[in-house]
DNA sequence: CTGAAAGCGCTTACAG
DNA sequence: CTGAAAGCGCTTACAG
């Protein structure tokens, strides 16, 4: 179905189907791969050619076919988004981001999660890429830390954007840094200065450089303004709800609970409010909670959540921007910094 | 780069490329044609011949390619995912189901949030399925419950799948029936046995069919056992936090308060939840709540919150199934039936 | 049941 | 700066 014409070209193009290159170019009087030269923004035009043959293929409505330029190319018109977050709001967030990039390129975002924890997911992903001929691939959290996929991935000569914490080395593909380290030192920060001293540590699984990230930031700052947290108050758990709900009864269970628990990310930290309120510990009165996330469930707990930001979709936006564009070196590192949303889980220890 | 080919047959194919359904042809000693006829399941090949080339594609590793054979189709190998539903596990639900349909099919999904509320993202949908040359398209809600852009994918010729409640019409698209009724007419049943009588209902846009659907299912059953709900206790709200934040005030403002409200979703459930704890209303002693949608929220809330499942999954399944499915009668009816999951949030009343 | 020819809508060499 | 020829990897008529 073609888009608007005007009567008069219209009555040259095959009615009931799009124009086609070879459409545009015999009403242009031009060659075809002049045409081409024109979709493909060739510096070999000449400036009226180019103005020209731009003028008819708006009118006309045409848009080159990315089947037909895809299999000419041999790389198809497609973005991969792979991942294994669980999070819902987070994969939703980077996926807006990335079509936020995407929007009127040509280009459309094709979804892949996955599961890093089977062992042949590498598998699954390099037919996902090669059967597709896929254009590039973003790498979200946490299967963006999985050495052997980008490898993979460089192997293939696919290229592809990694979002990863400080400390990972990749001459393939393009890195965004997270910064997560900046996070949680907000996090402590913040702390301190409401003068709590006896503070616990819920973080994610320590296999992960990002929880590893958020969990030394947070204890290195503390140490350097003489607060040490003792081994006990430094629980590792799992990202999950249920993870946070047994953590933090374990540090209720202590002799001692301490004032402020800081959470590696906000599902936990709905678990510590779970077992806080099932037990009359009054948050944030009797104990401060800090998250990580900013997620939805942050500002429906209550009392809201305190909790560390990520700008999820500025980070997808910028992650697939660069899969998409020629004109930036392509192996430049960007980042993406963290901050602390304030709301209502904190006040100085009772 | 090839999958594994063992050394015999690989030495005759092209190194550092794939086969194509030339070098198939060619190491059968068959047409393309019969390798063409093998790939699209033609019944008109031999038993023997097929089995011999199937050998052989297995042990080469050929796939075909997508964007050759979506060329000459003049349609693409991908499913399109319409939707503008803002909740992100929904739409994350809805993403694993149609992948679980998508698998191995040598399909992939294309994901296409969009705004209806903007005056022209129809085109926008438009513009998506003609230049992609879509396979297929899923119309989630809310968008799916806008026949516009149902008719203009019937008048494309693109075959597409809605999800919607109970009262369409549809005779060029699949339909899967949601049957919001019924959910809300467990959460009624199950808030009569539990002894109340005083019952507030808190809906979302009335502008949507699913919105009605769950109304009105609530409030017949409801006077179907003689309790009839005072127009000042049913509040039409926007399926947000903050709209569910607003109505629990003005229902908590009123003289005698509810002993239960029914909520349009669990977003705005959570917002009862904050104003409740925030006036030190206990739940479910003094308020009982029940939500619809069973997200996260849900079991994140304390107490955990009686929610309506809606088998999201198993909805976005059926929905890009029956798009890549050729045997099944593709005008039949699908339904998915929601049901009442029994959490912590209600009791008898005081 | 099988195949040779032409074509899908583009791009890549190669020439000028 | 521009173009005619060949090709990307498949499928659709058409013949047999």
């Amino acid at each position: 179905m073609p888009a608007r014409k005007s009567p008069d070209t219209a009555s040259r193009i095959p009615s009931g189907k799009a124009a086609t290159i070879n459409d545009i170019a015999r009403l242009a009087g031009v060659s075809k791969k002049t045409v081409s030269r024109i979709i493909n923004n060739s510096p070999l035009v000449r400036k009226d050619t180019r103005e020209k043959v731009e003028a008819l293929m708006r009118e006309v409505g045409y848009t080159p076919d990315p089947l037909a330029r895809g299999l000419a190319f041999r790389r198809s018109f497609l973005i991969g988004m792979v991942y294994d977050n669980p999070t819902a709001q987070y994969i939703v967030d980077m996926q807006y981001g990335a079509l936020d990039a995407l929007r009127d390129s040509g280009f459309e975002l094709v979804v892949h999660p996955c599961d890093s924890r089977t062992p042949n997911y590498i598998d699954g992903v390099r037919r996902f890429v090669q059967q597709q001929k896929l254009h590039g691939v973003m790498l979200v959290p946490r299967a963006s830390e999985d050495q052997k996929l980008a490898d993979m991935l460089a192997e293939l000569g696919c290229r592809y954007s990694r979002i990863v914490p400080v400390g990972f080395e990749d001459n393939d593909g393009r890195m965004i840094v997270t910064h997560d380290r900046e996070g949680a030192v907000e996090a402590a920060d913040y702390l301190l200065t409401l003068g709590h001293r006896d503070i616990a540590l819920i973080t994610g699984p320590l296999t992960y450089r990002s929880a590893i990230e958020r969990t030394n930031g947070f204890l290195d700052t503390l140490a350097q303004r003489g607060v040490e947290v003792p081994k006990a108050r430094i629980i590792e758990a799992s990202y999950t709800f249920e993870s946070g709900v047994a953590a933090a009864e374990k540090l209720f269970a202590a002799r001692q609970r301490p004032t402020a628990i800081f959470c590696g990310n906000d599902e936990m930290a709905a678990g510590v409010y779970k077992v806080a309120l099932r037990a009359g510990i009054s948050i944030p009165r009797d104990l401060s909670v800090v998250g990580y996330d900013d997620s939805p469930l942050a500002s429906r707990l209550w009392p809201s959540l305190t909790s560390v930001r990520r700008h999820t979709r500025d980070t997808g936006r910028i992650a697939a921007g660069t899969l998409i564009r020629t004109d930036t070196a392509p192996l430049a590192v960007a980042s993406v910094r963290p901050h602390l949303i304030v709301r209502d889980s904190c006040q100085p220890p009772p």
